[in-house]
RNA sequence: GGCGCGGUACCCAAGUGGUAAGGGAGAGGUCUGCAAAACCUUUAUACGUGGGUUCGAUUCCCACCCGCGCCUCCA
């Protein structure tokens, strides 16, 4: 196992990695905010950050990770009222969608999942840090941190302020600010606003103490690694370097890691083109949970992702032949023994997978490693050449890949299911579709291949797919 | 205008100063009762365009064109 280099775009360049704590991998994920369904540009971020959890993991670091839920802002506080519900009943069910949706995308559940809502205390106590530092101002009941006191604003993002100084297009919004520049850590309430009574006031936290505070709460002062959107460096993760930095004096963040945009057929993805997908739009076109996550996953996080119908066809089919191979080696019959050449081929998959993972978690040349294992060690069966006990060793590989990618085990018919996708035709049971092929399998002995065709063609019509195997059995699989 | 990412075959997408991984799709073939799966063969000689450096550039430098993002709350 070599180095793990990653993307720092706080230096703008490819860093080894190693934790601040031997051993324990401090991280944070911007969250979603729970106004509505995610959409699959959300998900984009958040398989990557999974993939890289898994891969961290899987080299014995434990995950110390905290993803937030962002549930207070304006959107919600105006779509909460419209309805007439609470804020907090209004965002409960955009949480269970958002979990659900990773669920159905195999993503793994932080272990610290949170809604911002109950860490208020969090938010004010560092507010009042900031304040004793001198690093704010009210206005109106608002507090605002006063960038110009933070000299090293801008280091991440590298942002010329002078231009927004300048700038004409900063709208003066409905808070008085000092200057334009200026962000809210707490906002006062308009009338009929939620709001809670603290210390500092009445009123709910702006959006960018959320994630210093929750951050530095579960993690301390100093995180290993931060991942977002890459629409998101500026300015809320300047933002969080500016509030944390100013309240400990601590470097807030070692590893910045940035996620490009997913754009649909080359476009931006937006309501208003008309090209906005959530992820059941298009488990609803048909698309399985575990196409999605390998086409999010199988580009990598720095190359902006094109989502076309094409591509995720291309995925379906990437998959397709991933678990027909994984089938074929758990099922197939081969001659006793083994074959040095295959687990000397296995071990090399394994090393060429990593070696990608480690390079800035380049997944395009990981998935090439295992693509390279499959076309060998089927040539190697096609040929007779690969032994009984070679199939350990292989599956070993396979199951490397899949502790990262999360795509072989055929669970997308439980997983639609969990979100109230039915599927349309009624699901046999293992009993009568066992039934049906024993029963096709006497057609064939008698060769009436008109009634075994008959069998096939009404089973795949119910979502079942037979194949004969060389050796004369029948495996069958879901569409 | 400022900052950033990218432009590689029909599509997705690696990559390197010495003439291009992998996947999908297409075509032909092997196997099969037929299919499916799998395998084999095949698909870039302008790697956005134009210059430059070099013995040699897709890979370095410059300019330009195009796409996308950020520039106050959008992953």
């Amino acid at each position: 196992m070599g180095e793990i280099l990653l993307h720092n775009t706080l230096t703008s360049s490819t860093e080894r990695f190693v934790p601040l704590h031997a051993g324990e991998v401090r991280m944070y994920t911007c969250g979603p905010t729970v106004y509505d369904y995610a959409h699959i540009g959300n998900y984009r971020t958040f398989v990557f950050q999974d993939i890289l959890r898994r891969f961290l993991k899987s080299r014995g670091l434990r995950m110390k990770h905290v993803m937030n839920l962002t549930d207070v802002d304006d959107r919600i506080i105006q779509n909460a009222a419209e309805k007439g519900i609470s804020i907090f009943d209004y965002t409960a069910q955009y949480i269970q969608a958002f979990k659900d949706d990773m669920n159905a995308l195999s993503c793994e559940t932080p272990e610290h999942l949170i809604r911002a809502t109950d860490c208020i205390e969090d938010m004010v106590a560092l507010i009042e840090r900031l304040e004793a530092k001198g690093m704010t101002y009210r206005s109106d009941g608002s507090i605002y941190y006063r960038i110009a006191k933070f000299p090293d604003y801008g280091k991440l993002s590298k942002i010329d302020l002078s231009g927004i100084q300048a700038g004409a297009r900063v709208e003066v919004d409905r808070y008085e600010k000092a200057d334009a520049r200026d962000f809210a850590l707490w906002k006062s309430p308009k009338p009929g606003e939620h709001f809670w009574e603290t210390r500092i006031g009445p009123g709910r936290p702006g959006w960018h103490i959320e994630c210093s505070a929750m951050a530095m709460k579960f993690l301390g002062d100093t995180l290993d690694i931060h991942t977002g959107g890459i629409d998101l460096a500026f300015p809320h993760h300047e933002n969080e370097i500016a509030q944390s930095e100013a309240a400990t004096g601590h470097p807030f963040v070692r590893y910045w890691l940035h996620a490009e945009h997913l754009i649909i057929d080359g476009e931006k993805m937006s309501k208003s083109l008309g090209n906005f997908y959530t992820l059941r739009d298009l488990l609803k076109k048909g698309h399985k949970p575990s196409t999605v996550r390998y086409l999010l996953a199988s580009v990598p996080y720095r190359r902006q992702l094109n989502f076309t119908a094409d591509s995720i066809q291309q995925a379906a089919s990437s998959v397709e032949r991933l678990r027909n191979f994984v089938a074929r080696l758990r099922e197939g019959k081969f001659p006793a023994g083994n074959n040095a050449a295959m687990q000397k081929r296995a071990k090399e998959a394994i090393a060429g997978f990593e070696a990608g993972l480690e390079d800035d978690l380049n997944t395009a040349v990981a998935l090439a490693a295992i693509f390279d294992l499959v076309r060998d060690v089927n040539t190697a069966m096609d040929r007779g050449e690969f032994r009984q006990q070679d199939a350990v060793p292989v599956l070993d590989a396979m199951n490397k890949f899949d502790e990262i990618f999360a795509v072989l085990e055929d669970n997308d018919a439980s997983k639609l299911r969990a979100l109230g996708f039915a599927s349309a035709s009624e699901e046999l049971t293992a009993e009568q579709i066992e039934a049906l092929v024993a029963e096709r399998q006497q057609a064939r002995k008698q060769r009436n291949f008109k009634r075994a065709d008959e069998i096939r063609q009404e089973l795949a019509d119910r979502g079942i797919l037979l194949e004969d195997t060389r050796d004369g059995g029948i495996r069958w699989k879901k569409k």
